[in-house]
DNA sequence: ATGAAAGCGCTAACAA
DNA sequence: TTGTTAGCGCTTTCAT
């Protein structure tokens, strides 16, 4: 079913069927139902592809994500879908393992098919993505980059709240457990806290980088009791489980023993027991804030600002008075 | 950069650039490597939309799953993506809300931009499915429906094993809380469970359409008390994890006086305290499996068969002698 | 092995 | 308001 089987069923001229889809206001009325009748009797859709190729508007946007088994990234994807899809987007979703080169290959090979993405907290360096943002438009999630739009969620505003939590608790060592070295998010959580440290003369151990994984957190466990911290912020709520039930193998308690705090305020975060005290993300908000500025940014063609959301700690039951 | 660029930086014809990509044994090795070389030097990639204009194929695949935040199918959704993407395809990923006509909408909107779809738990009814199986060529994941290609989970033994050790365990009065009306997943969990409770001497109880969410669970819970019953069987794992919360705050402990099996063995199953017993589903298998089956439809224009993949009961400690 | 030319389905000046 | 025409970037006969 092409354009031309609804302009022959209707009696018009292709180009007037071209009209009534993509520009309905400049044809007739009448003739406009009487095109539109034709095609839906006859089924018709218009091409996607072939239009693309005459406007130049593929009408996909790409996602691209470390992994999208990181219960993390799932509601900001759907967020993410969801809001492209009321306007019209297709959204291409893919996935890099968590590896700069695969990241970067996707870019590029879905340059052409979409109209921008959304590179959400990527782990490449600040001079590829910058280098790649000539080829898409595309908008960072929790990544700044100057120049380039992003949503970033406040996580150095978390993470001082939970390092403050811990100081009132009556903590004085603590570790943070860093995620991946090209994670923003890992850096800005460890500016934060080393600033916050000083301020409430805590001691802080930096140990990592870390998989972002229970294994992540599990593998860093002996490190943690070694270092004699009482309390640990965690680089996510994975790393966070990891190392819990590894301490808990070597004998202590939490958070008797010891406290721990997550980030991303993830499903396992409410059922882990204990439940975990953790850095909440507004990822959904995230998601829709990116494909708002990125459909801006394809449409007009100005590249918008940076967007900061803003993030909260949860308390529940993995921090205790030391 | 298009072909034309790439043809006059080589000296050579543009159909001869074409065949280079997309034919390259019908070019001499010499022109060829010459060809190569300009393109590379001027970082040109083929267009895949005008391609699929004139060959008929997108290089797309459609992945339409009920809801992405479901921890069900993130790894599904991984596993299809990563397979794809080894056979060079790209994938849209869209989430239908469990809505059977965003679900249908869908599929429409997306059939002339990929070459084939990945339907993962319809709710469609199968007269419609397979009324869309003429527009696209795709796969079902966990839905038989005659004559169209599946990959089907069996889920039907897992919820037996699941009965089999409740019956083991001294129940005798067995609810099943089944998911939504159009899951085949729940049909057959309903069908198995009603086949082996007949076998064993249980009397089996009813209870649903339940939203396949913790509210869904939370909510049957009344029910579940007035029934009598000494356990469960539950749609899935949110909906044992909220069936368990809430008969928890009516003062019942599970496992000592209701048993609660679960179904996916999700992230939740685990980390979820009491742990879930729960049956396995194997999903990654499944998502390469379904991709698998799709290219082969794509490119055959057979349409393969179905497939049936084992699940199996993992014991934790929801549930206990009766 | 390569070139010439037509066409995939659609849009977008331009003309009428 | 509608029709005419020339492409968008690529593939694919058909010649050479």
């Amino acid at each position: 079913m092409t354009i031309r089987d609804v302009a022959r069923a209707s009696g018009v001229h292709v180009s007037t069927v071209s009209r009534t889809f993509s520009a309905a206001h400049l044809v007739n009325a009448q003739t406009r139902s009487r095109v539109l009748a034709a095609a839906d009797e006859l089924g018709y859709r218009p091409n996607r592809a072939a239009r693309a190729l005459s406007t130049r508007r593929t009408g996909n946007l790409g996602l691209i994500v470390a992994d999208i088994a990181n219960p993390f990234f799932p509601p900001l994807i759907k967020a993410a879908q969801s809001q492209a899809r009321a306007r019209d987007y297709h959204v291409f979703v893919a996935d890099t393992d968590e590896q700069a080169r695969v990241e970067e290959e996707l870019v590029r090979s879905m340059a052409k098919q979409v109209d921008g993405a959304l590179l959400v907290a990527p782990r490449l360096s600040n001079r590829v993505i910058a280098e790649l943002g000539r080829d898409v438009p595309f908008v960072l999630v929790n990544r700044r980059v100057s120049g380039l739009p992003g949503v970033l969620m406040d996580v150095a505003a978390g993470a001082r709240q939970a390092l403050e939590h811990l100081a009132g608790l009556g903590h004085r060592e603590v570790a943070v457990l860093t995620g991946p070295r090209a994670s923003w998010t890992s850096q800005e959580m460890v500016r934060a806290a080393e600033a916050c440290a000083g301020e409430h003369g805590l001691r802080l151990h930096r140990i990592g980088p870390n998989p972002p994984t229970e294994e992540g957190g599990a593998a860093s466990a002996d490190e943690v009791v070694a270092s004699g911290v009482s309390a640990v912020l965690a680089y996510n709520d994975m790393v966070a489980v990891g190392l819990v039930q590894r301490v808990e193998r070597l004998g202590l308690t939490v958070p008797a023993d010891l406290s721990v705090v997550g980030v991303d305020n993830t499903h396992a975060a409410r059922y882990f027991r204990p439940a975990l005290t953790t850095v909440d993300m507004p990822v959904a908000a995230a998601g829709r804030g990116a494909i708002d500025l990125l459909l801006q940014a394809v449409t007009t063609g100005e590249p918008p600002g940076t967007v900061s959301l803003d993030t909260r700690l949860v308390v529940r039951d993995s921090t205790a008075r030391r």
